[in-house]
DNA sequence: TACGATACGGAACAGCGTTCCGTTTAGCAA
DNA sequence: TTGCTAAACGGAACGCTGTTCCGTATCGTA
């Protein structure tokens, strides 16, 4: 688990951080599909550089955001434990979630988007936050809060969705739908 | 209201109608994002061709799926007035609405891609739809079944989200998160 | 200081959308 | 039938992507 800092040259090192930082610029300039030269540009290295550290896209994606990815995996469990009800606990973890998505300029949609380019990130984020949301949705089944037979995969995949161009679009606001299927999960009395 | 044959060369006709015909085929075997070249070669046309009759790509896909868009628009009076109630017409209407999405390859995420390529496409679906939309809410609101609030836009582009990619993935049934979706619409009592 | 492994940079290639213009052809008039 | 012109065609060419590849530069060390 601690940070392992690989016994790399000097330069590479420095590179790799100048990317990760250059990439965080340019993925909120103009988001997660941001030209690779670009990026290599604002890092001032060569595109095969980016290449060499980070052989796919979402190798790129994943680096940046993994801190907050990890952070709101970790909710989950704050969360089931301090709020008042399974149900109340899954509502706020989805909240983060959606927070996260509807502020990272394009990766909703680069989340799910058709091209293999970034089924690494996809893969990504199935095995940090899956786990959480099954937890969470077995237990707010298991109070009886929430009608059961629904996935936390096709929850979760349906709230990215709706996430999707949130940004850019001032007419749509991506948590209010969410608000509303997170409604609809709830019992039918 | 009339089909107006246009007084063009015969040739410039029979390329259209081959157009169409290639273009439909294309959005089946590879998403509405299919390659313009591939389009043309199937029509066996020029893409020069391509874009003298269609200018954008949107308007290739308009042209090709315009028959079901009206149709799903006019579906919506018949539905108000042939359920038992205008929540049960919305809710139908819906189903219409995301099985013509899901059924087209791709056509969903085109119709949110952020790139400026679809708008043509988008503001086409916001003309016929919206109207519809709209007066099916609102007469779900008057009689008291949902909460009032939400407009037709977001509660469009919202299912339109949960459609992309339900192609695709066979652990995602876009129909049943659509499905809770208006479950959540339903008024709270 | 010299050397080898490591890393770099950017030219080069391939696939896409889009434009542009020389060539072909349909339709008509003589 | 022939000739003419406007309409339409085809595809080369351009620009912008991602991606690969290899000659060159640099780091770390002996």
């Amino acid at each position: 688990m601690a940070e392992q800092a690989a016994p790399r040259r000097a330069d590479a090192r420095r590179n790799e951080k100048a990317l990760l930082d250059a990439a965080a610029a340019a993925f909120v300039a103009a988001g997660v599909e941001a030209p690779v030269r670009d990026i290599a540009a604002r890092a001032g290295v060569g595109v095969g550089t980016v290449y060499r550290h980070f052989p796919t896209r979402a190798d790129l994606v994943v680096a940046v955001y993994r801190h907050q990815v990890e952070a709101c995996a970790e909710a989950g469990a704050t969360l089931l434990a301090e709020e008042a009800s399974p149900y109340a606990a899954l509502a706020r973890w989805i909240d983060l979630f959606v927070d996260f998505l509807v502020t990272k300029h394009g990766l909703a949609a680069a989340l799910h988007s058709d091209g293999g380019q970034f089924d690494a990130l996809h893969a990504y984020f199935l095995d940090r936050l899956l786990p959480v949301g099954t937890t969470l949705l077995d237990a707010a089944v298991a109070s009886g809060e929430i009608r059961p037979g629904l996935r936390a995969y096709e929850l979760m995949r349906g709230v990215g969705n709706l996430c999707i161009g949130a940004d850019s679009d001032p007419g749509y606001d991506a948590r209010r739908l969410v608000g509303l299927l997170i409604a609809g999960l709830r019992r039918a009395d």
